[in-house]
DNA sequence: CTGACTTCTGTGCGTACGTTCAAGAAGTGC
DNA sequence: GCACTTCTTGAACGTACGCACAGAAGTCAG
């Protein structure tokens, strides 16, 4: 649902530089300084939960690729479910500030071609395994939903920022006649919802580049005026 | 993706008569009979895999929920993980006979709303946690892709032939003047898995059915001629 | 009845997992 | 420089897992 284009240092842009530079906020902290970069590990770590799965990563994986103790991890982030967890808030966080900056503009279906092609732009979306790993909101849903109450509460308000947000933008678009009126914005939401969630599903098992964006054409058509 | 009705005797009728009668074939075999029904044990151990995930299921899971001890699950469906495969086959199987006989009628707009709406049919949908599960085979995208070559086979020719069946279809109804030609109908075809495959994830975290059921209409209203 | 064959039952094995903990190292503030 | 706090390290723990196996139980052909 989302891709992060990669810096080059390797890592990915995750936090903007506002947010990062509120990590060096531990100068009047006393003991031992951290000897790693706990917002850079996270990153690291949503990487490899976005590509494997929350089951599929053990604990010893993330010791292994992050070059942190395991101590260390537990001490900073908890447990492995809280730290997942953390990992798919961050991931939303960045996900639904791009998803603001896109839909700010006119007209607004290019616009929202671009969003949904997201997960469908494949040289973009490097894995681990080399492959896209879907959007991370909807693999929890899938592995975790219905069995974890806190992960459920993350995924629905995810979803339901994704809708408002976009409500939001097809009722501007509606008024200045770009986007058809046979349907409420909040139903043409919620239906671009399914569809972005579907796309970066179904991308997993392999993607048919062209046959994505043909399929986003169709839809995108039906929603114009 | 697919709902099940549930029989009178509390199991679901996944298998038609025909194939369920091929089970009694061990008549002329020699040797001590199985104590316990294998398809009905693959059909409640599909029910179980459904709600909960494949990570999330244990062996021991399977053997209270079964009652049919381990050993003679693993002589007789191989480990755990060709047990859940089986059960995505079988899953499948089903679903695209209902499909398949679902969308041989005319007018198909509201036959392709009935495959649409299904996920979203919460009454029908009953797990052993009392929520909705989502289709499994995209539950398995989620998961085990990519990591699993065998699901990723079993996936990917789940939503080939989805779309195959779909594309059928809307060529005839394009051909009627019932959907626009503005798009092809493979186009068609796959906007629609994206959406049913979204539904069905999103529907994991809790389902609003009326703007579902609005977000299902404004998309089959797009393709309308 | 007997022998060949198949399935059932439950115990046991090795492993890998998430998590904890104690001891030491590296800083800070007075 | 001393007390205090925090982080690091690596070993260890308990658990749950997937899986194998040996012996009992049942069926059928001759």
């Amino acid at each position: 649902m989302r891709t992060f284009k990669k810096c080059r240092n390797g890592s990915y842009d995750f936090l903007n530089a506002k947010s990062r530079s509120r990590s060096i906020e531990h100068v009047a902290r006393t003991g031992r300084p951290r000897e790693f970069n706990k917002e850079q590990t996270l990153e690291r770590a949503l990487t490899l939960f976005w590509s494997r799965g929350y089951g599929a990563t053990s604990i010893q994986d993330l010791v292994d690729a992050l070059a942190v103790e395991r101590g260390s991890l537990y001490g900073t982030f908890g447990d492995k479910r809280r730290f997942y967890l953390e990992a798919v808030r961050l991931y939303w966080e960045v996900y639904e500030r791009h998803l603001i900056a896109t839909l700010d503009t006119s007209p607004l279906l290019p616009a929202l071609r671009e969003i949904l092609t997201h997960p469908a732009r494949l040289d973009e979306l490097v894995s681990d395994v080399g492959v896209p790993q879907g959007c991370l909101v909807g693999n929890t849903t899938a592995e975790l939903v219905p069995q974890d109450g806190e992960a459920t509460e993350i995924v629905t308000r995810s979803y339901r920022r994704f809708t408002d947000i976009v409500t939001d933008a097809l009722s501007r678009a509606q008024a200045a006649g770009e986007v058809t009126d046979r349907a409420h914005p909040a139903a043409q939401a919620q239906m671009l919802l399914y569809l972005v969630q579907g796309l970066s599903l179904v991308s997993r098992a392999g993607l048919d580049k062209a046959a994505a964006l043909a399929a986003i054409d169709a839809a995108v058509d039906g929603l114009r005026a």
